[in-house]
DNA sequence: CTGAAAGCGCTTACAG
DNA sequence: CTGAAAGCGCTTACAG
């Protein structure tokens, strides 16, 4: 059931047929009626695959998404998703493990689906896949994230800058000891590390890396780090915990520990994400502008799309979300 | 840059290029070879949608997933992926707002583009969508939910009974007047009402319909929820939230009110999302089998496109998971 | 084992 | 305003 049964029952060429679908061109009222009325009839829907391969393009943007931080990164799927959505693309979904190998993989198989446009919300620090990226004229936008070296279009906060204000943030509180639960190895964990370091360093505190703990950004992961924070027996005042939903499992492991939030230690989160607000406490955040990220990320991957040009950096800015968590 | 250049390049057939790219017949080594150097050398990459369009299948299953219980709803999201993905088929994306004709949109683009078959999250209550459902002779597994008069095959719990055993689990815990915050005008919501009532009617207990609250399944719903509950001034010793999500907006409904949970109320959540198990108080829930559900859907899937039958039911086992939200 | 050719279901210059 | 025909980039009987 194809467009040239429909234009044979209509009594048209499939030309015909064909821009009565698309609008592309005038058709006489009968005519168009004539067809409209067979396509309603048999029920015709439709091929976009042959249509993508004539057209050469898709209508279909990859999105690749990390495992990890799902509440975060959830937000700006969610928002991006609706732009793109509206603006008549489809989306294919692609969930990155954290392997080096995996991003290209998932690159190579929206490639050869010819997606028209790719967000990458996920580092790789596997160099081939940048050298790939570079060479495929296909539209890419970072979106969260910094890939150092590879020189694609970024929307993101400053994470240098949102770390460093964060941990001013506790000192200004009287807070002396600040333990910090991050991951390393990506360029934005590195960038929080280092403003927090130069917070410290600015007030005259000694960086000490016994209260440096390493998670991998999941709930889980940040109980784990906090008791193991608490079982270093290292003074400590407040930590600064750079995921919100690390932050939940950081919570959870002061009270196992008999200790309480914000009382015996403070506890700053990253990221924002809704449920910090209903959390007990509530949990302080270095709140990211999601929705904006999402937003922004998308537009400019639209812009790309239509051949437009777009600013290589999107700097969005973050704020100091208060809760009771901290005192 | 298509298999014609490459054919060209190599001196051999198109057809040969294919059948190495695809390894359908057996090539000899020399022209394997050479094939292969000039596909590594012109970097090429096959086109798949000319490929679905001659094969007429995509490999692409489209997903509709409804923009509530997100982390409910994202936790089958991910296990249905990776299983679908592990069997080679991409993802389509569609995140639905609640209204009666998007499924419908959602739906006719997911035919328009052809995908090999539907996993289906979201109800809808459009008797016209059921008629297009059941014309369309694609692959439709419904996961986590039941739509009545719609002969789909399902992969779910029995959400009447999960309903009655967490009220039987309030009430054997000493509590008699119990709230229930959920959804309705959807089966799964409705079954859950029923299984309450059901529950209270066995107990010799009233049913209220004043600790009866309406939400959507968002967090803030559920705290509106109970605030409505706690300001009606009702006795209240527990409150079943009928999901996770809400339960936590419940929870700190209560402490803003001043109340303490589990001391004044106890609250028994539904779905089982990680989550629960790290907030303070842990949250007791009836509890689904949220990854077996994704899971033995997306398997369901894999069978019916892979042109096998499957049952039409697959009911998985719910069970209580005890928190200190409930005493 | 390999190739020439038809065909998948559309869109769109090009004529009329 | 409408139609005949070429072509998008593949796969796969069908011959050889």
């Amino acid at each position: 059931m194809g467009i040239r049964e429909i234009a044979k029952e209509a009594g048209v060429s499939v030309a015909t047929v064909s821009r009565v679908l698309n609008g592309t061109k005038f058709v006489s009222e009968d005519l168009k009626e004539k067809v409209l009325a067979c396509i309603q009839k048999e029920g015709y829907v439709a091929n976009h695959v042959a249509r993508s391969m004539v057209l050469k393009k898709t209508l279909t943007c990859g999105l690749i998404i990390p495992e990890v931080s799902e509440l975060y990164h959830q937000m700006i799927f969610s928002t991006a998703e609706r732009i793109l959505e509206n603006a008549g693309y489809k989306v294919m979904v692609c969930r990155v493990k954290d392997t080096l190998a995996s991003v290209r993989v998932y690159l190579d198989l929206l490639l050869e689906n010819r997606v028209d446009g790719i967000l990458l919300m996920h580092e790789t620090s596997n160099p081939k896949v940048y050298e790939q990226l570079k060479k495929s004229q296909i539209p890419i936008i970072l979106a969260g994230i910094d890939i150092p070296g590879l020189p694609l279009p970024q929307v993101r906060i400053d994470d240098y800058q949102a770390s460093y204000d964060g941990t001013r943030y506790l000192l200004g509180l009287g807070k002396r000891h600040i333990g910090l639960i991050g991951g390393w190895g990506y360029s934005v964990g590195d960038k929080r590390l280092e403003g927090y370091k130069e917070a410290l360093s600015e007030a005259q505190l000694p960086f000490k890396p016994a209260l440096i703990v390493s998670g991998d950004y999941t709930v889980e992961s940040g109980k784990l780090a906090m008791q193991k924070l608490i079982e270093s027996g290292e003074n400590l005042d407040a930590v600064f915990v750079l995921s919100d939903e690390m932050a939940i499992g950081v919570m959870r492991a002061v009270k196992e520990a008999g200790l309480s939030v914000p009382h015996d230690i403070s506890i700053l989160g990253f990221d924002g994400i809704t449920v910090g607000k209903y959390l007990n406490p509530t949990l302080a955040t270095v709140s990211q502008p999601i929705e904006e990220i999402g937003l922004q990320s998308a537009e400019a991957l639209l812009h790309l799309m239509k051949g437009e040009s777009v600013r290589p950096l999107t700097l969005l800015s973050h704020t100091i979300r208060e809760g009771e968590s901290v005192q």
